[in-house]
Parts: structure tokens; sequence; C-alpha cells
DNA sequence: TCATTAAATTGTT
DNA sequence: AACAATTTAATGA
């Protein structure tokens, strides 16, 4: 099920394709950059494949170039929780690479994937000279902070419709997110392990949603209409 | 490039 | 959980 392999084995300069892939890149200044670009690595992750684990200390700050991870953490009774699936342009783990902390969840890929690492200590030398990164962290902080906030609202309701819909909303955000078009590359499979649902309810919740309009239903993923109605979803009976 | 085949994904029960 | 239908990816001429 959980493959051992992990980022350590199979990491690679990038090339210019994935260094366009990383939101925070064009905000450097050209010596920053030079920086930032040649300590950043690449590897590909197969799925169940863990990208960092609980407790294990911070060495990189990672990003999602393309694929899908999962953030999860494992309670005392062994039960695992999934908070929240990252797609493309994702960047993740900044508030324990700021405390320079051990992680404090799990990430694993979901499918197929490219992940980029930024090692701690460039990261904090980036902290240190770039402007324009402190303002990419801190909004990236913030915007994570309102994810989370919406995460709890999202967990208390039992509609799946709804929270099928929420969940959805959370993965095309903009912002966290700048590497989801218009069309988000996910199955119906992925987002029911994501959501917690089976998949056939999250086929259900989805036709409902494509009835409505707000979303159309692709094949291997999903096209968002309405971004705003997704968000907005009240419970209907 | 095209046709065939295998694999992945979806829709439904 | 199982199944058929559909779409994509892989293969090889």
């Amino acid at each position: 099920m959980t493959t051992e392999t992990t980022l350590h084995q199979r990491r690679r300069p990038l090339t210019p394709m994935e260094l366009s892939a990383i939101p925070w890149i064009r905000l450097l200044s050209a010596e920053e950059k030079d920086r930032a670009v040649e300590d950043l690595k690449v590897a590909d992750a197969s799925p169940g494949d863990m990208v960092c684990r609980t407790g294990r200390p911070v060495t990189y700050w990672f990003g999602v170039i393309d694929g899908l991870l999962k953030m999860s953490t494992d309670n005392a009774q062994g039960q695992t929780m999934t908070y929240t699936g990252v797609p493309p342009g994702g960047w993740f783990g900044e508030g324990t690479a700021l405390k320079r902390e051990n992680y404090r969840y799990n990430i694993q890929a979901l499918r197929k994937s490219r992940v980029a690492g930024l090692h701690i200590d460039t990261f904090h030398w980036l902290l240190d000279h770039s402007i324009g990164f402190n303002r990419f962290v801190m909004n990236q902080l913030n915007e994570r902070l309102g994810q989370f906030i919406a995460a709890r609202e999202i967990d208390r309701m039992n509609n799946p419709d709804v929270r099928v819909a929420r969940s959805l909303a959370a993965l095309f955000n903009p912002v966290l997110y700048p590497g989801v078009g218009e069309v988000l590359r996910i199955t119906q499979q992925e987002l029911a392990y994501l959501v917690g649902l089976s998949r056939q309810r999250v086929n259900e919740a989805l036709t409902t949603l494509a009835e409505q309009g707000s979303i159309r239903v692709e094949y291997g993923g999903l096209r968002v209409l309405d971004i705003a109605a997704l968000r907005s979803q009240v419970v209907l009976r």
C-alpha cells in the first residue's frame, strides 16, 4: 500500500518548463533567482510514495509541479485524517520550515507526481533577502489560514454534495494553487479519498453540481464554470 | 500516421 | 463491490 520510496532518491535539476511552474520564482531578483534555481531539485513520486513524514526534521520546502498530493495525519487511534489535497502550483510546509521544526503531517502522492524541493537553508536565505519572497510566503500563510477555517466548516457538514463542492472550491484556489487552471486533473476516485466519501457518492455529487452548472465533468478531470457557486453551496433539501 | 490493444476512468446497479 | 461503457495511452506496423 505505502511505498517506501522517498524523494531522497532520484533527484535531478529542473528543466525550464518546470521552473515556469513555480509561482514565486518570478518574484525574485536575478541574484536571488540564481541562488534558488541552483538549489531547487525535483523528483518524481509514484502513487503512494511519501514525500514527507510526521516527525521528520524539515529539510525541504516542497511544491507540486505536476500531479496530486494528499496531506494527512495519523491520530492516536491509528486512523488517518486527510486535511487536503495539494494540486499543481501548491507549496507547503512553510510554517514548520519557518520554525525549523519537524513535519506535522504526512504528504503522500495520490497519483504520479512531480515534486520540487527547496532546501530549508535556501528558504531562510530568501526570507532574509527577498521582499517579494516574503510577500509570497505571507500571502500563502494567510490564504491557507482561510482555507483551514473553511475546512472545519466542511467537516461539520453532513451533506455530501456540499462537502464535495466546498472541497473542490478549495482545490481551485488560484492563490494557493496557481498551477490549476480551468481544469483540475483529478479522478473521482482521488477526490473520494480526499473528501472521505465513496466514489459512487462523489460521482453522484459531481453529477448534481454539473446539473447546477457550476462544474463540468470530464474524463480524468473537472472543469470549473462557477467557482463562486461552488464556494457558496448551501444545504438544500 | 494509423489501427489495434491495453489500461484507466466513468456511470450505474 | 461489481459490471459495462467510454476515453485515453501504448504499441507496433
